[in-house]
DNA sequence: AATAATATTTAAGTAACCTTAAAAATTTAT
DNA sequence: ATAAATTTTTAAGGTTACTTAAATATTATT
């Protein structure tokens, strides 16, 4: 399948994960940075490949062979950013910068192998799940926004969901990262605000950040 | 620039290198696969681009940006060859069919991180040297064909120009590698074949390899 | 040197993936 | 509920990278 065909798919699965329902041609658009004339061709081409089910007016659903292909996308990208941070230590910005590219390009064959060099991860250097071969995502998600969590208890960091550079600049500092500890000292709900300690040290979040980072309860 | 305009100008490349005067659009074509016109029409296109020289009915010939172009993309193809050979133990043939690929969707700052890697590496596992960032092959060659060896004489293999999965299969089997020695034994001149030693063993070689491997004389 | 064979170029056309502008439908606001 | 605002769709058009077929130039052969 082309880059386009792949990256559209797989927006349309983020949306979803994301738990946009509108995925109207307009809303993919915006993610691919595209016109929306351009994203309603689309919808319509790739309908006729039943990857995606189209009806006029209403929002694009992937078939299950379109969720499939974006799972296979989605696996390859996970792969080389779990690649790329533990081999060449890359941060979390420049692995998915470099995984945007690498996933369209890589055979089966080589994401396997990647796979299997690693000890066949589960979850990439955000957290999130790594599809197994056949596009199926195994592992079941527990993990609740850090703005949602109880104060005075512990929990892991479980993913890190974005693209900023600077959030990710911010969390290599402090010591955010997928695995870590962190306990929640205190919840601001007017100013929704939440405060933390992590590594000793003490960091108030605002919502920008505590809408992003996902955590675990410990047992 | 786009992977057809990066294998056009690969292809040139690299009928230069292998002494192929003709890179009239005819012969571009058949390495591409593709057919005539369109090579022409590519020719014409890149012109304007300041990366090919067109002159109707004539050669084409690579600018010096053009060829820049050629040899970063070839930089990229045999780090890739390098890494995945080192890191995944994957054959020959395998690491030219992925770096192939790869070699179209890997910015510098990867480039550069995987050869900081592998140690900065001058030649790939087929013996090719790796330009420099700059597109620069610094090393020289001195490594003459197998064919032209000398009886009696210890030799180190330098080369291994093929992209062919069982000449790659035959190579592995009897140690033909790159940094490996062998002896010449004996030329056969009317047969066109070739007799020597390796890890103990004799092989006799006819001239569909002994115009493919590439040797050094050992000092 | 003329002719036959071959290769290159031109011309016309296709498919994928985009654009802008206008028309049509849906959604929002009063 | 109707008008206004927004979004989606359609229509027409552009670019890149190809195709096949015909015209033209080059190269090879006798």
């Amino acid at each position: 399948m082309s880059v386009a065909t792949e990256n559209f798919v797989k927006a349309i699965y983020k949306s979803k994960i994301n738990d946009i329902t509108d995925t109207k041609p307009g809303n993919i658009a915006k993610l691919l940075g595209i016109s929306n004339a351009a994203a309603t061709d689309m919808a319509k081409s790739l309908a006729t490949k039943n990857l995606v089910n189209y009806q006029k007016y209403k929002a694009l659903e992937l078939t299950d062979e379109g969720e499939k292909l974006a799972l296979k996308v989605i696996r390859k990208h996970r792969l080389w950013e779990a690649f790329l941070h533990k081999t060449f230590d890359m941060s979390l910005h420049e692995i998915h910068r470099e995984a945007e590219l690498l996933e369209h390009e890589t055979s089966d064959f080589l994401a396997n192998t990647i796979s299997a060099f690693l000890g066949n991860p589960k979850f990439d250097p955000h957290g999130d799940p790594i599809p197994n071969q056949n596009g199926e995502i195994t592992t079941k998600d527990t993990s609740i926004l850090l703005s949602k969590t109880k104060e005075n208890k512990t929990y892991v960091i479980a993913r890190l969901m974005s693209d900023d550079k600077e959030f990710f600049d911010f969390c290599a500092i402090n010591g955010l990262k997928y695995g870590n500890q962190l306990t929640v000292i205190k919840q601001f709900s007017k100013n929704k605000m939440t405060q933390i300690t992590i590594n000793n040290n003490t960091i108030l979040l605002n919502q920008d950040f505590t809408k992003i980072i996902y955590v675990n309860e410990t047992n």
